[in-house]
DNA sequence: ACAGTTGTTCTAGCGGCGCTAGCGAATGGC
DNA sequence: GCCATTCGCTAGCGCCGCTAGAACAACTGT
């Protein structure tokens, strides 16, 4: 416990820091892509220390253990599926406001069914294996706290269950998007599917 | 390849096949409630063998491996959801017939997440572990088709969107309870967005 | 320039996993 | 009573997630 002391070349410090950044990055990324293209089952520590040729241990310095790292990688989706979402509604809602079509939840289901299917492995660590991370709690993550919010953008903000509306359209989206990835109904007719669900939830007959 | 030679007494072969049946039976069900008390991860072959008093390779003489295990418990689960959403509707329906409202559909779907909600490590084996078994395919068994006829048979036969009216309301129902059990959404007010969504699945207001 | 201290990475190994080869003990047929 | 077959067992393979402690490198003050 030397307090203060010590404290070293600021500059190097500095680097030291911004390199391990760099090495957390590194192995973040190097266990989606070997989720994306062999499976969550094929990530084990051992062959992804081989890959980012570093030693197992490392892995461990920089994340609590795997789960640590499949955290990681979600929380990385988030914002992504976050900024894939908002993409999707204001490239809609600049195009004229809501007219009561669900122009905006169908262009955000769409997105969302997108990014799922682009990026199955990655979709799985949010949503699928098992994590701590949680939702609707105090500590949620901003990144899982703003893609909520798309989906609740997506509803009018006068409507008084628009936060019930967006829970369940999300849900929803979500029952399709894991039966459609898994194969438990034909991917071919996947559209389709939200294109009904999306009329039903805004109530078009 | 001694073809039909070496039959043996007809009862002991007979006895012997019970017994194997038994065992074959106690196997499962040993699964299911380790992995209801403790979940999944706990259920390993050799806590397993344990269980049921026999050695590992045992086992593997029922079921090809671990995988099988898990799908012999899901299946036993789809026949008892089944019976579930049958018991559901009937019990609706005998008390009138269906009027617009969705009273089908939304005793159904009570009784879907109240299922998922009893017997959740159940409805994980089912639902979520990885598994081979597909729904819209033409080896599907039986009670994978029942459970989804369940769904079909809550819509107008005269609806010609009636099948994809089961899959969209099923999937929904399936994102409801997945985000439900695993902490997404609060389960106070689960029941609350299942009637939302009904109401919103069947055109009401 | 150098000795000491601090921090970081690696080698090696623990217990447990799914799974299987091959042995030994019952069991039923002649 | 001997043989053949069936059946369950012991033992072990290669892999897993994870960690203790050695080996090394880097930075410090003198």
């Amino acid at each position: 416990m030397s307090s203060a002391a010590s404290l070293g070349s600021m500059s190097t410090a500095a680097r030291r820091a911004r390199e391990r950044a760099q090495r957390h990055q590194l192995i973040i990324t190097a266990a989606r892509e070997l989720a994306e293209t062999e499976g969550w089952e094929a990530v084990t520590t051992r062959r992804l220390a081989e890959r980012v040729e570093y030693s197992q241990p490392v892995l461990y310095s920089h994340f609590g253990g795997k789960d640590g790292i499949v955290r990681a990688v979600a929380l990385e989706g988030f914002t992504e599926l976050t900024a894939a979402l908002r993409r999707a509604r204001e490239s809609v809602q600049e195009h004229g406001p809501e007219d009561g079509t669900g122009r905006t939840l169908r262009a955000v289901g769409m997105a969302y069914w997108d990014f799922a299917a682009r990026h199955p492995a990655l979709y799985q660590a949010m949503f699928v294996l098992p994590t701590d991370l949680k939702f609707a709690h105090e500590e949620t993550p901003q990144a899982l706290r703003d893609a909520f919010g798309e989906f609740v953008a997506a509803f009018d903000p006068a409507d008084p269950e628009r936060l019930a509306m967006a829970e369940v359209s999300w849900a929803s989206l979500h029952g399709l998007t894991t039966l459609g990835m898994s194969g438990r109904v034909p991917t071919a007719t996947q559209t389709e599917r939200i294109e009904l669900l999306v009329t039903l939830l805004v109530g078009g007959g």
